[in-house]
DNA sequence: ATGAAAGCGCTAACAT
DNA sequence: ATGTTAGCGCTTTCAT
């Protein structure tokens, strides 16, 4: 019944075989196709027919070619673990922000390795993305230097960019991690057990600074004392916290400094007679009936403040200077705060 | 000092510059950088300098025209909404996989929009995807039988093609609904109240269909009365099971379809006096410490088996028919589903 | 309203 | 070991 068409053969039809097929030149078939130019309404008809016929569809690898790198509609973001619903919640508010701009997301994750981020980078760049996001494990961005010459723009979310100038949405990390200390040193506690993720990211050095003002500033001096670093899932959170709580004399409070920490240290803490207080750096999605307190924040607005920067940098006022969106947090005060040092104040 | 380079003007190197910067022909120029074929040592050296300080990168895009669509490293992830934890996992597990084989994710959320699935599809399609996951949302595929003749492998997630045979990885939703609704009966329910998402959807139909079974198997024949259906965010089903609650008699049980509905129930649910007893589709992400009893199977590995179906349409033995394969949950009880019925068993 | 020619940046095929 | 030619599929430019 169905005549064996030229698409027989694997490879798709190209616009020249639907112009073949229509009788017109492949610029014709194009306008007719596009919608661009004049095109008599018969012959219109007639391409899309073929088109039809030979399930032609347009080849936007070639489009991209010969429009050049400006015209890619792709935007690329790096992040660390699409899993953590701090990224796939950015990633959600940023994608859709670009939707409705007519651009298209592609994600990549590193896991926390600097090698397979470079390795990415390298890659979305050969594809000509149009822009890059990215929430970097890298400890510099040198090597990004020579890109934004090249017009690419960059957006860096959650951690900022070092030896480079570019555009920054972060958290304002140190303020939110003084407040939930401060709470916790008004509330009698002396000696609180900090878990934080890798120590080499900027995320866990900035609430660890914010941390160490509050304290100090209670004249606590030997809180490293109870400081756990590069516990980086919840496993080892886990772990780490019952640690820290089997010492003598231990921790009266906990700070977790993200989601999977927290998680990790709730589990350790589940059946605990007497349990510490906790506040937790990061919403958990159930946080509210666990009642746990924490700093919280809007990762998806995150995301949408990337969008809106690297729109800005596409298609608004050249504006050349780098700028820093940052975002603040709440502390959230639920009831895992909420727990007293056992011999009261100085205990 | 940096002379002016043939780069500035924004637009980048391309190969013929390097080439010409270095003194010999661009398919040498080619050959030096990709390490194919012989290059004299000091030619190699020549042309890498000369790269380095262009600051050249190869155009993928033109690579990958030439090269034909079948180069591509490029796979297609369509899914409802990436915020979704079940579809964030899914994606990880997916990308994880394809790394591993040299492939690339890109995504793009549908938001259960028909109309958007049919357009991203077709945006990727034009893209030249190497291959396509799909968690659709459309009620037929018939669109895409013209895609597979032309080589495109499908993989479908979650919900299967209607119109189209494809690979597929699904759920074993039935059992898992009939399961948990055996174990609500078996503990003396007769009014066990259902609160499922967008009645046109796969998962939910199966998922009735089991719940069904079960309950028509222990004589229940007024189920339906209690359930209610397009409950698609959390807000939506935190107002179902209030209403649910508020009638007389109210359902003794609860069973809840998926992930966001069983949050929405537990936020109802806080601080009843004597709540319902509730088993949830999904596992939740500190289930284990709130006591949610839940049917539950692993996203993760529903994104590596769509990877490997992928990958073996691409790699291996060219295997002509559709296969689906089929992962089976696990009721897992904790506390929520063991309060029983107030008036004893036929209460 | 339609067409011919050129070229985007790269690489396969065939020289030398 | 290196160069030449051609062409992937499309769109831009300039005819007609």
């Amino acid at each position: 019944m169905t005549a064996d068409l030229p698409t027989s053969g694997g490879g798709r039809p190209s616009l020249a075989q639907v112009a073949a097929l229509s009788g017109v030149s492949a610029k014709t078939a194009s306008r007719a196709l596009s919608g661009e130019g004049y095109v008599a309404a018969r012959t219109r008809r007639r391409v899309h027919e073929a088109a039809d016929r030979l399930g032609y569809r347009p080849n936007g690898v070639a489009r991209d070619l010969r429009r050049g790198a400006r015209a890619s509609t792709l935007v690329g973001l790096i992040s660390g673990d699409l899993a953590n619903p701090f990224y796939s919640r950015l990633a959600s508010g940023l994608e859709r922000e670009l939707r409705m701009n007519g651009l298209q997301l592609i994600t990549a994750s590193t896991e926390e390795n600097p090698e397979w981020e470079r390795q990415l980078t390298d890659t979305l760049l050969e594809r000509r993305v149009r822009a890059l996001v990215i929430a970097s494990t890298m400890a510099r961005h040198d090597h990004l230097a020579g890109e934004r010459i090249h017009g690419i723009p960059f957006v860096f979310v959650d951690r900022p960019p070092a030896g480079l100038s570019a555009d920054a949405v972060l958290l304002d990390n140190r303020a939110g991690a003084r407040q939930a200390a401060r709470h916790l040193v008004a509330a009698g506690h002396r000696r609180i057990g900090v878990v934080g993720d890798l120590s080499r990211l900027f995320t866990h050095r900035d609430r660890i600074a914010g941390f160490t003002e509050a304290v100090e500033a209670a004249g606590i001096t030997d809180w490293a004392d109870h400081l756990l670093e590069d516990a980086h899932d919840v496993a080892a959170a886990e772990r780490a916290v019952r640690h820290l709580l089997g010492r003598t004399p231990a921790p009266t409070a906990l700070f977790t400094l993200n989601n999977r920490i927290t998680t990790g240290a709730l589990r350790a803490l589940r059946g605990h007679a007497a349990p510490p207080a906790l506040i937790g750096f990061d919403e958990l999605d159930l946080g509210d009936l666990l009642g746990v307190s924490v700093v919280t924040h809007d990762p998806e607005e995150m995301g949408r403040w990337a969008a809106r920067l690297l729109l800005d940098q596409l298609f608004g006022d050249a504006c050349e200077s780098a700028r820093h969106v940052v975002l603040s947090t709440r502390l959230l005060i639920r009831d895992s705060s909420e727990r007293p040092p056992p011999h009261g104040i100085g205990g």
